[in-house]
DNA sequence: TATGAATGAGTATTCATTCAT
DNA sequence: AATGAATGAATACTCATTCAT
């Protein structure tokens, strides 16, 4: 028999990831002050009670939400860059495709803009999303500017300076869409934004050829 | 001796500022929802039905706080455009110098990061937002482009993409300042930050000159 | 010199009957606690912190408006009975006349139902008003009750009840007025119902005559 | 042992009910503003928050005070009225001792006062009263009537009026216990009250047997 | 495991009252 | 005498959290 575990073993193992994926939809929607528990348990499909046999209580669960939610998908682009071979340019690319897809175009872009907007009230999330993100992926693109300089593919360039450039662009750009995108009239095409985004990058990072 | 009127009078007058800056400070700080009037009125140093006096409530107080802050600084910028003469990149420089004396160095500074976290509940205050800061700003700055690029002192370029690259990193600043700023051990340094934007702007700009 | 008092005079003596005139018509529109000062102030055309020149709170106006609305006007009962001579049919007839002009024609009108409302959260006011408005108001009923069956022109009754007969109508006609009257599509014709509560009377207290 | 349904079930259906008893005595005794949720709370043996849970809040407490508490009886009326054979006098005396077990000698004794006290600030309710209570109240008395005179039991008379004669007495009763009575030193006897109503009554309707 | 009834601490808001001018 | 700015106690209402079932 190939596959089929018991479908309420399957539910019972699903339960706190669809209840922190219900809590992150709405506390990216709302904040985390204005979204109300039962709000939560209600687009879960559950009881109120039942959120407090899988999280301790509301705070528990933003951590979780931030915690769970961005941290495999830089590890996934660690192993990525690990693993790359050939134009260092490409790399870039295939990072930022990998990132688009798991977190661009999933519930996870609303985690950027949560994250600025209760820094300051959770510290200590704070810091967690700084060490286990934001660090390490600036370690991940400045490896990479660094590779691409040493092999002559990137001309020489301050490092932390074009980190921001580089990934400035890809954050505004998330915390726009969950702020004030629904003041324009014309709905913003994301896909054209990283693409002219990417064009620059090729442009400013490659050494001159003469 | 110079008159000098009532201080009950003076009072008056100087009220409404003085509770949308403590207003301000402490929105900035924990979030809308997370400031509780009597904090702001502490702050203020009135009682807590004072706010009422001036304010209809804790909406009005952010509406004001909003609305109150930072138009004035994009008329003052469109002033200064409107009466430049000279080289182009020189009135870009005046503009950024204007904008961070005016927002940057004080507690307007926090705007942007209140905004970019309540504009999902207050869309009406977004709304405004959006057309008397954020649309204003990037016309001003793309005129200005335009003048470059007509004077041929700049070459030319997708206005629009431009806008973005000027802008979106003055932003990110402000916006990290007031969020994941806490989490780095260094103090990062906003005046060098700038300047060095300012130089990739300065070579990014202008014309090639062959 | 006929008559003129200063104004400024004539208004600084009026101020007391003009504010309780003003709390009257606000506490029988919206009751006691429905009714804030800041209304009655503005109003009576003076600012809120002149109420307190003049009555010591609310309470106090409270207290103020009943115990001089009503009172000379079973004062001035009192003395029509006095002096009345001829037909004890036609005194009660005085009687209510008067009271229609100077009470149901009047602000005042709405001092029953106001009283009702609040008689129990102003036990001491309800007293003042038992005995100095009900208790005399019935007593002069019943002494011309009396004279008109000691004249042999009504026939022998109980007294009590028919005070309550007599009454209660009047009583009906003014708390009906100031609560239910508005749910009513027809209005209703006060004079009518006075007159025909004075015919039914008429038939019902007078001695049979075979 | 018979089966006996889990308490924490009885106690929900009964919560409603019990709470409105609650809100509906204090809001006699003190009138609907000076009545602080927290007490009817109390009174009811509950928290604060329990309330809410039932009612939309404090208006929502007083509407159903309202419409749930006479309107059956008036319905229990109507109903005896329909199946009446006999004497039509025979009629109104059972009508009378049914709203008198019902209304006058249970809590819902005080709604009379309390409609009275608060129906210009409830409009609607007043209106849902007036046309459920007071209106099918009036019918109810002019039909029976109207059966009377049809039936030669009572004289001819106008029927408007009469109604009035009828319930005024009744409604004064109810009114008056629940505002001035506490001022009364003697305790006034509501029995005697009402069967001298009803022997005026009696001899009042009856066609005159030469 | 799951429920949802119950709780009560927390907060925005109102308004009678005071008092410097 | 008159003002109206300022106060702060009072209260309706919310919602995270608990716990009996």
């Amino acid at each position: 028999m190939p596959y089929s575990p018991a479908p309420r073993k399957r539910r019972k193992d699903a339960r706190p990831s669809e209840l922190s994926a219900a809590a992150l939809s709405l506390f990216v929607e709302k904040g985390f002050a204005a979204t109300r528990l039962e709000d939560i348990a209600a687009r879960a499909g559950v009881s109120k009670g039942t959120l407090y046999l899988y999280f301790d209580g509301k705070e528990a669960l933003f951590k979780a939400v931030i915690q769970d939610g961005i941290v495999p998908v830089v590890a996934e682009n660690e192993a990525i860059a690990a693993r790359h071979t050939g134009s260092t340019f490409l790399l870039l690319e295939k990072l930022l495709d990998n990132w688009w897809a798991a977190i661009g175009q999933t519930d996870f872009a609303g985690i950027p803009k949560l994250m600025v907007a209760e820094a300051r009230n959770f510290p200590e999330v704070a810091q967690f999303y700084y060490e286990n993100v934001i660090r390490r992926a600036r370690t991940l693109v400045g490896n990479t500017l660094e590779r691409g300089m040493a092999e002559g593919e990137f001309r020489r360039m301050d490092v932390e300076t074009t980190i921001d450039v580089i990934i400035a662009p890809i954050l505004m750009l998330l915390i726009w869409r969950f702020s004030m995108a629904n003041c324009q009239s014309s709905e913003a095409d994301a896909g054209l934004y990283l693409r002219i985004h990417m064009d620059l990058l090729r442009q400013g990072l490659r050494a001159s050829q003469v």
